[in-house]
DNA sequence: ACTTAAATGAGAGCACCGCTCTTGATTGCG
DNA sequence: CGCAATCAAGAGCGGTGCTCTCATTTAAGT
C-alpha cells in the first residue's frame, strides 16, 4: 500500500517532509503565529501556490505539526517509561514527568503548539487525538504497574464524584479503580499546568532553580496518584 | 494628575476604552489570531491608520487586553475570598479556585491570552506582572489566614529543595514556612493546568461533569498546601 | 486675543499574508 | 504511444500591520 510507486511519489515524500521540517525550523524560531506559507516556500526555492499541492491550507501544515509534536514529546514521555522499567513507579512517574518537561523546554513553540492555545478552531482535528493520548497512557500504565504490584494508597471518592469517576475509569483504564483514575486524569493535567507555567514564563522571577522545583511538584503528583515513597 | 484638561482628553479616554471594548469583542468572538486592527477600525467608523494614535501597534491593543484579562480573573478571584470570608480555608481555597475556573470558561479567548501561549515577544511586558499577581496573591492570602490560625500540615521539604524554597518564600510570603511557599506556587501552577485543559479542550472525552471533577481536584489541591478537611 | 505647537483623522501606499485560478510542462499508466 | 493525472509557476484578489503625508482641530502660552 504504501510502496513507492515511482519517483514522482518518491519526491512527493521528500517534498512533502521537506516542507514540514522548514515549517519546523520557522515555528521554532518565530513562533506559530509567525509562520508563514510564503516564507517556506521561498525558503525552499518555490513559489507559494506550489506549496498547495502538498498541504490544502496553512491550517492543515500546523495540524501535522501538531500531530508530529504530540507524537514527540509522547515518545519522550514513552522512552522514559521504557528507560525506567524496573525502578520503583514513583521513581519512574517522575522520570516521564521530567521527560515530559525537557522536551518542553526545549521545543517551547511546538510545546505551545500543542498544549497552549488552540490556534485553529475550537476543536481539534481528528489526527490529534490519538497521539495526543500518548503522554496520558505512558502515565496510566506506570501507575497500572504498581497498581497491579504492591497497590496504591487513595484517600476515598467523595459521593458527587462517584458517578463521573466511573465514567472516566471506563474511558481510559477500565481496569483501574475509578478513584485512581479520576486522581490520574487530575494530575495528567496539574503536570502540563507546571511544564506551561514554566515554558510560558509565569515562573519568571518566581522560581529559579527549576529543575529541582520540578522534580519535587512531579513527585509529589505522583504521590496524589497512590504512588509511594518507599514503593 | 489625571484630572480631565478638557473635551479632548475627555474624548481620547473615550475613544480608547471604545477600541478596546470593540476589540475585546472580536476577540471574544474570533480569537486574539483573528483579532484585526483594521477590522476595529471598520467597526468604529475610522480609518485604521487613526488607531495608531491610541495604540502604536497590534500587540500593545493585545498588552492592554492581557492586562483587563489578568485584572478580570484576578478580581474573580479575589472576589470569591471576599465572599467567603469566615468559611474554613480549604472552602474558601477551593472558592477561589472555582471562581478562576468559572470566569475562564466564561471568556476562553481572553483566558487563552493570558495562560495560553504568550502570543508577542517571549517575556511579558511590564504592566502585565502585577495584575498577573493577583490570582496568586488570592491563594497565599487564604492560606496565610489558615496558617496563622489552626496551622496547616505539610510534609517535609527534601534537603535539595531546600535552597530554592527559601529563596520562594522570601520572594512570595516571607511570613510563611519554605515548605508552605514552595507548595503554594506549585498548587498554583497546578490549577491553571486543570482550568486548561478544560478550556482548551483537552478533557474533551475524558471529563463530562467538569463541575464536580474540578471541583473535587481544586480542594485536593488545597489540601496539598496543607489546609485540612475539617479545619 | 492671537499665535504656535501639539493632537487628531483621513488617505495613499508599502510589503506581506493566505489562497485561487490559469497555463504550460512533466510524468506515468493503460 | 497517447492521454490523463500531477506539478511548478505566475498573476491576481482581498486582506493584514504599519508608515508617511497632509489638512484640520484643539489647547496652551504670551
Amino acid at each position: 500500500m504504501t510502496t513507492v510507486r515511482g519517483a514522482r511519489a518518491r519526491a512527493r515524500i521528500e517534498i512533502t517532509a521537506a516542507i514540514k521540517d522548514e515549517a519546523r525550523a520557522q515555528l521554532a524560531a518565530e513562533g506559530a503565529a509567525k509562520l508563514s506559507l510564503r516564507a517556506v516556500a521561498r525558503e525552499l526555492g518555490m513559489v507559494s501556490s506550489a506549496l498547495y499541492r502538498y498541504f490544502p491550507s496553512r491550517d492543515d501544515l500546523l495540524t501535522a505539526l501538531i500531530v508530529d509534536a504530540y507524537d514527540a514529546v509522547g515518545a519522550a514521555a514513552e522512552r522514559a517509561a521504557a528507560d525506567s522499567a524496573g525502578q520503583r513507579p514513583l521513581d519512574r512517574w517522575t522520570a516521564v514527568c521530567r521527560a515530559v518537561r525537557a522536551w518542553a523546554v526545549a521545543h517551547p513553540h511546538e510545546y505551545a503548539l500543542i498544549y497552549g492555545s488552540p490556534v485553529p478552531g475550537y476543536t481539534a482535528p481528528r489526527d490529534t487525538v490519538a497521539p495526543a493520548a500518548r503522554v496520558g497512557l505512558a502515565l496510566i500504565g506506570i501507575v497500572r504497574l504498581a497498581h497491579a504490584g504492591e497497590g496504591v494508597a487513595l484517600p476515598p471518592l467523595p459521593d458527587a464524584l462517584r458517578p463521573e469517576a466511573g465514567r472516566i475509569a471506563a474511558d481510559i483504564a477500565p481496569d483501574l479503580p475509578p478513584a485512581l483514575a479520576v486522581a490520574l486524569v487530575a494530575a495528567w493535567s496539574q503536570l502540563f499546568g507546571l511544564v506551561s507555567f514554566e515554558v510560558f514564563g509565569q515562573f519568571h522571577r518566581v522560581v529559579e532553580d527549576r529543575d529541582t522545583f520540578f522534580a519535587a511538584a512531579a513527585r509529589r503528583l505522583g504521590q496524589d496518584v497512590g504512588l509511594l515513597p518507599r514503593g
